[in-house]
DNA sequence: GTGAATGCAAATTCTTTGCATATGA
DNA sequence: TCATATGCAAAGAATTTGCATTCAC
């Protein structure tokens, strides 16, 4: 299946009238979904290619693909909401970021199972996205943190 | 070990100079510690007590107690952090958010206990914080929706 | 043809920063 | 005393919105 037929699949599966622009972004979002991109990325990206859209068109459209859960919103905390397309075949993932460098590492298979189940009993909750995020010290940061001192003595 | 000796007591382990402001906003996050608060709530729960302060020195002091790691800020998807006290006393839990009326949540226990051990082995990470939010449906909404049709035939 | 989408610029919201003044240790 | 914190207002960054124009169906 190629990708224009896979964008028309969206857009008619999910009753989304199917502009120029809309089809832009999507394209780039399924051409960039192993990586999680900002809307200013896919402004940049469209832009790239000599292709001429609005950053209001792209936030506008990211809010419906989201709304229709084609598109999974991330908060890093950098103030910048990032986005990643949902591919069916890919596995789930969580997020381990370092505190230092920024770097984000995924790691899938963390979460147990059987949490859905758990989570409704407990809770009544029905659960449809899990967004783990793990802060820490990546194996570079740490060796540089172990060396100099953990515990800063800064006055603030 | 009243409000006043906790808050010396936190200003001195972490070497932070006690000033007027900082010891209102530690004393507002300690008496919110079972909300999460963002920076306009701490300002304003200040205001409301006729005490002057800057949002600056808000924003200022929560970066300070969030290095020392007193704070953990929550990123919920709504563009604006929230904060959340550290007692030691209080049981570590995770968020469920209702994607319909934003209803939060608090759960503890869903996380396996031996993380930590299994992030380093597979990725050499070493974790300090987990941040899990799970987003879906809370009792009430998820009934409404059953009753509704869940897939929206919204034209967009 | 017509209602909905776009682009642009202006408006909003949250957060950070520069600088003169005030203050804690 | 004196380095550091504060308040204010201005700057920044991310996102949203109003409105005239354009476009998909």
């Amino acid at each position: 299946m190629n990708i224009n037929k896979i964008i028309i699949d969206i857009s008619e599966k999910n009753h989304i009238r199917l502009t120029h622009q809309r089809k832009k972004v999507i394209e780039i979002l399924i051409s960039n979904s192993n990586r999680h991109v900002s809307a200013e990325d896919i402004y940049t990206l469209i832009k790239d290619k000599d292709d001429n859209i609005g950053l209001a068109t792209i936030y506008r459209t990211i809010k419906i693909l989201e709304d229709k859960g084609i598109l999974i919103r991330h908060d890093f905390g950098n103030g910048e909401a990032k986005y990643e397309f949902v591919m069916k075949e890919k596995e789930k993932h969580d997020h381990l970021i370092c505190k230092q460098c920024g770097k984000i590492i995924e790691m899938a298979g963390i979460l147990p199972e059987n949490l859905n189940q758990k989570v409704l009993k407990e809770k009544g909750f029905y659960c449809k996205e899990f967004h783990l995020i793990i802060y820490g010290y990546c194996d570079e940061c740490n060796n540089v943190r172990v060396n100099q001192s953990v515990h800063s003595k800064v006055k603030y």
